[in-house]
This record gives structure tokens, sequence and C-alpha cells, in this order.
DNA sequence: CTAATATGTTAGAGTCTTCTAACAAATATT
DNA sequence: AATATTTGTTAGAAGACTCTAACATATTAG
């Protein structure tokens, strides 16, 4: 028998634009089309009709020639995505070994599966984890999500020390750029000194005495302060 | 960016209809249209033309009005999606805790994902089960299956001493009614009467020393002799 | 303000998966 | 053997998701 969806839910194609819309959304409410386009990798007429598809079922705000934004209906099913994306991506770490670098692929499937059972089992076994291995937040049962207040290394200045809490962004390339310099999350790093030129810092963190790193890469290590 | 799947590889629909045709080939070579509609649930014209693209894409044999049949690369592809299926619901009661009633369905949606690094890792988590939560045996990485040989209980005869070693099917309701008279694989049975009316048995296992399980029932329990 | 550029929409089409209605072949029954 | 039933096929259509080409609107730069 083949398993089908439930009609009254979003289709896996569906999940992945609100999805993508909900990621574009974050520190501003309103995205285009081709934003869209781009994050999605399709056309963008493809996106136009989607999103009036969206739109029928109460999950974007949307108007001819203007920018679109999730209702709170989309808003919340995209968190309930978001969230089990999440969770998944921590107990491929926690649970199965994993590294950081290897789950993002793995959850962008597994984030379909329609199942609370399995979700909620992985978050019970985790003792209910309230980041994943990115340090993103994970959204709760009901799509809430506490927007974490991390600021970018690239704001301080020379002598601060600080902990590695989250990551701007988790592309498979950045993350193993950071696996090669032993920089993980947790991780307390003092500013050595900043380029002025490039905005390059160099740092020091456990028995890394001094790495230099970029102001773009900088701009992605979303730290806390420390002492 | 949407997760596309590569365009050699079997659809999600068409991973189905493999399965099914694997499923409903055992004991047998051919398997009827018909058949595989009422497995599929779906209509015999829709299961006629995805046929015939599975005949195009090398995966059946098949010609008009004859039965049809897997070719070895669409056994192999089948055999490969009923490892993953397998591996997942031994993963899911082995490292999550879930009742062997509770996976099927969860294991119908796992199997589809594209990550071999997943079920590999399940399999190692699991130092390599052979069977999964049902006695069903896991095929290798190569798509080869040891079948087993295990016999249904109702071939045996009054004194017999047996051990449950699988199902010859695994529904949910089947799996909770065993779990309501606590009747789980390795348990170890004898046969204490048969009823020559209508071939019930009286079996005496564990703290249950009298239980009647009906003919149809003892046909889908398959037991290895014991002593 | 006008022209150039960027962004968004419509139209039309193609693939995939499914359906129903009508017809054809094979099998079973009398 | 003739008829009835079961099984399989063809034809035609629909919905979901995607594309390209052509056109329309909005924004930016001179
Ligand atoms: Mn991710
Ligand atoms: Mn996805
Ligand atoms: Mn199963
Ligand atoms: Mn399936």
């Amino acid at each position: 028998m083949l398993s089908q969806r439930r009609k009254d839910m979003a289709s896996q194609t569906e999940e992945n634009y609100l999805k993508a819309l909900y990621s574009l959304s974050v520190g501003k409410i309103e995205v285009n089309i081709s934003e869209l386009s781009a994050a999605l990798n399709v056309s963008n007429p493809t996106v136009n009709s989607m999103v009036k598809n969206l739109k029928t079922k109460g999950l974007v705000k949307y108007e001819k020639y203007k920018p679109l934004s999730l209702t709170e209906k989309g808003r919340k099913a995209a968190a309930l995505i978001v969230r089990k994306h999440r969770l998944t991506e921590m107990f491929l770490v926690e649970k199965m070994g994993f590294g950081w670098e290897e789950v993002h692929e793995i959850a962008e499937q597994l984030e379909h599966v329609n199942s609370s059972k399995l979700f909620d089992r992985m978050d019970e076994l985790m003792d209910f984890p309230l980041v994943d291995p990115h340090g993103s937040p994970i959204p709760d049962r009901n799509g809430n999500i506490s927007e974490s207040a991390y600021e970018p290394l690239s704001k301080f200045s020379v002598g601060r020390k600080v902990k590695l809490a989250a990551l701007g962004h988790s592309s498979t390339e950045f993350l193993k750029y950071l696996n090669s310099r032993e920089l993980s999350l947790g991780t307390e790093i003092e500013i050595k000194s900043i380029e002025p030129y490039d905005g390059s810092m160099v740092l020091s963190y456990q028995n890394h005495a001094s790495e230099t790193f970029t102001k773009a890469v900088c701009e992605s290590l979303l730290v806390e302060r420390v002492g």
C-alpha cells in the first residue's frame, strides 16, 4: 500500500517553499519572488504559481507585484518543519556519531517525514535540546522559537574573550573549514589582534595560540561574551 | 535549495512499485497486474502504465497480457529498499525504544531516504543485525538476502516444542494482538493440543499455561524446532 | 523625467502520477 | 462450444510541479 500524505497537509514541495520563505524572513518580514527562486533553484514563474497556490491555502500573504510574507499559519507550519530538521541534525550528531558537517543533507530529507512519534522520541532521547549542532534554536512543538541574541565575532575588539555559540550559516564547506581549524561550538576564544586593512582577526583558542580568520568568516561566527 | 533526487534513480513512487512487486514475488516468480493494483491500492490502468515505464528502465520483464516479474536489476533495487526499511525498523526498536507494532509506518517513509551513510551507520550501531523486529531477514549491501527456512506453527503436532522466529505478516493489528498475548520473537512454545474441528491450537509458553490461537494465526507464526 | 535595468506575470508546454470509461483478451462456467 | 466473468489495455483527462519565451510593471541611474 502506497503510504499517501494526508490531503490537508503540505506536500514535500510546498514544505520546502515554506521553509525557504521562513529562512529568508529572518530579520525582515517580506521576501521577493526572486529571492525565493534563487534560494530554491527554480524559475521565477514556478515560484509565482506556487505562491498563488500557497495563498489559496492560507499559508502566505501576497498581492500581485508586491513582496510576500508568511501568514501566522504558514509561519507555524514552517517552524514545525525546521523543528524536525534541527531535531534530526542533533540526533544524528548526538546519538549516531555523525559530524556536524554531515547532517544537513540527511535532515533535508527526514524533515518531510510525517510522524510526530519519531521526532518527539528523538527529542525525549536527547533530553529536549534547545539548539541544533550548529547552534540554531529548535522550535518547540507549537512552532515557537526563541531567537538567539548572539553577536558576530567581527563586532568585537582586541582583547575580548568570547565563546563560540552558533554559526551565521552552516554550509558543508564552512563546517569542514572550521573542523580543519579545530574550532567547534563552546570553544572559548580571545581576540589577539585585528588587521585594519581587511578586518581579518587573529584568534587564540585551546591549543591554537594564533589562527587568522577573514572578516567574512568572523561575521559568521556568532559568539557570547565571556568573563 | 530543493534537494532533488538524482535522475538516474527510481522515484519514490517507482520504489514503492518495485517493493510491492518484490513482496508479491516471494515463493513465486510472476505477478499479476491486478495483484499489484490491489497491493498498492491504485487502479489497474495506473499499474499498467507504470509497468511499461519500469520496463523501459530495465527493472521489470513484461509482455502484453502476460504476468510480470522483476529483472535482476529490479530485484536488487527492490532488495535495497527492503534493506533500508528493515534496518530502520530494527533501529527504531533497538535504539529508540519503539514497539514492533509502531515501526512499519515510519519505515515506510524512511525507506525512501537517499543516504547510504545513514543506513550503514544504523547497521553498524546495531552491530549488523540479520533480521528485522518481525524476524524478516535484512538484505545485505548488495541486495542479497538469505531466505529464512522457518515453518508455520500450524504444521506441527501436539507435544512439539518450538521457538517463535518470525511472522508470516506483520500488520499492526496482528502485532497488537500478539502483544496482548505477551507473545514475542524468541519465545519458546509447546503445543498442548489441537482442535480437530477448526485446527486451532492450545499453546503453552512462559507464564501462559494455556492460550488458544486460531489456525489462521498459527499459520502466521513462523517457528523453528527446539530440543 | 526618461531610459535602462531589474523584477514579476502570463501563456503555453512537458513530465509524472493518477483517474474513469470503454474496449479487448483470457479464463472459467455451464 | 458458447457464454459469462475476470483480467488487462487503450484513450482521454486531470492535478502537481516544472520549464522557456514573451510581455508587463517597478526600480534605478543618468
Ligand atoms: Mn541544516
Ligand atoms: Mn527538504
Ligand atoms: Mn515493515
Ligand atoms: Mn514506502
